[in-house]
DNA sequence: CCCCCTTTGAAGACG
DNA sequence: CGTCTTCAAAGGGGG
């Protein structure tokens, strides 16, 4: 991941982090070890190429394709409705367009951000600077979406063609690109503010903010009450004190971060709105990202679980459990289950069998 | 109105 | 330690 360490100014990204990162890595790396050292060889000359080529096709070919079926299918859903144009795989399906979202104005509560220009969004010259807070929540919005849209793409980008002429090659550079020092204070587009002290930062809110964090839900606006088949029914008390709890979402995972910026292509592209669908088919583009491209989002997550747990230190996962409306079956029961139907039908075809013979 | 579906990954619970 | 469960997002579908 040469991009990661240098120029991001990562002071979120101290050694013992890089390891645990690495580890993740290593889950994948046991899939095909000697068929990854030759991708690495073929991607470190992809690399150097890329420095003055467009790699996009090589690097494209070289991955496997999604599964054409649930694409088609999810399209054919919808072909009623269109002029019958033919599905093509996303041009941008592995172009690391990594913080360059598509999202419309859809899902971003910080795109009321006008901190730059469109046409400063989109030039390579102009630097952008990427609050790191906004890499970790929302880590896709903080550009102009409609400059990358298919339908509105900046001058240097042919989405028709998949080939980039005029794009950066490092994305990651508009990720990070403020040193540690540089990033002292960066007042958040909702009132919050990085602290950046040495090697550790934190967000704090400005004086004049009343607005939460993103990942704060107020508990009175629409709060999910505790699952009650989880709390014993003298725990009104508790319940109560619960519920004045604001509720901390978990940070986002590296595939969550991918969905939420692929999805908006998915959907522009398949015409499909269920997200069940539209899960599969991200899903499917997931496993047929590089191990490069999965790792800038590995990445981002790492820091929002860091920049999540300096936030909130106390916060545990398990402190959102059973907040959800239903508790799930759990796979025991699932399986459970389907023992059972097993047993049933084993025993009806048992009786069928002698009830034949008998007769 | 509210849960289900569907995906992957992280983290907690549990045996 | 390995396995299982829950929850993050999203929005149409269905009860």
């Amino acid at each position: 991941m040469p991009q990661l360490n240098g120029g991001d100014g990562d002071d979120l990204g101290a050694n013992d982090e890089l390891i645990a990162f690495k580890d993740e890595g290593e889950q994948e790396e046991k899939r095909n070890v000697s068929a990854e050292r030759d991708l690495d060889d073929v991607k470190s000359s992809l690399v150097n190429e890329s420095e003055t080529n467009s790699s996009s096709d090589s690097e494209a070919d070289r991955r496997p394709k999604p599964n054409p079926d649930l694409e088609s299918r999810a399209r054919h859903s919808q072909l009623r409705q269109q002029d019958g144009a033919l599905f093509q795989p996303s041009p941008y399906v592995g172009y690391p367009f990594f913080m360059i979202p598509d999202l419309g104005n859809l899902c971003s509560p910080y795109l009321t951000n006008g901190a730059l220009t469109p046409s400063a969004r989109t030039s390579n010259s102009v630097p952008v600077v990427q609050h790191p807070h906004m890499t970790h929540l929302h880590p896709l919005l903080s550009y102009s979406p409609e400059a990358f849209s298919p339908q509105r793409a900046s001058p240097g980008f042919s989405p028709d063609t998949g080939k980039r002429t005029g794009m950066s090659r490092t994305p990651h550079a508009a990720c990070y690109p403020v040193s540690p020092g540089g990033m002292a204070q960066i007042p958040h587009p909702l009132g919050w503010l990085l602290v950046s002290s040495g090697f550790s930062s934190r967000l704090v809110p400005t004086p004049q903010s009343s607005i939460p964090h993103p990942a704060i839900v107020p508990t009175g606006v629409k709060q999910e009450p505790g699952c009650s088949s989880q709390k014993s029914m003298g725990d009104a008390q508790q319940e109560k004190e619960d519920e004045k709890k604001p509720h901390i979402k978990k940070p986002l995972n590296a595939f969550m971060l991918y969905m939420r910026e692929e999805r908006p292509k998915v959907v522009a592209q398949c015409k499909v709105k269920e997200s069940a669908t539209i899960n599969q088919i991200l899903g499917q583009r997931w496993h047929s990202l590089s191990k490069e491209e999965q790792a800038k989002y590995y990445e981002l997550a790492r820091k929002e679980r860091l920049l999540h747990s300096k936030l909130y230190p106390g916060w545990s996962a398990r402190d959102n459990y059973g907040k959800k409306k239903k508790r799930k079956r759990t796979k025991s029961e699932t399986q459970l289950e389907g023992e059972t139907m097993f047993r049933f039908c084993d025993t009806v075809h048992f009786l069928l069998t002698r009830l034949v013979k008998d007769l």
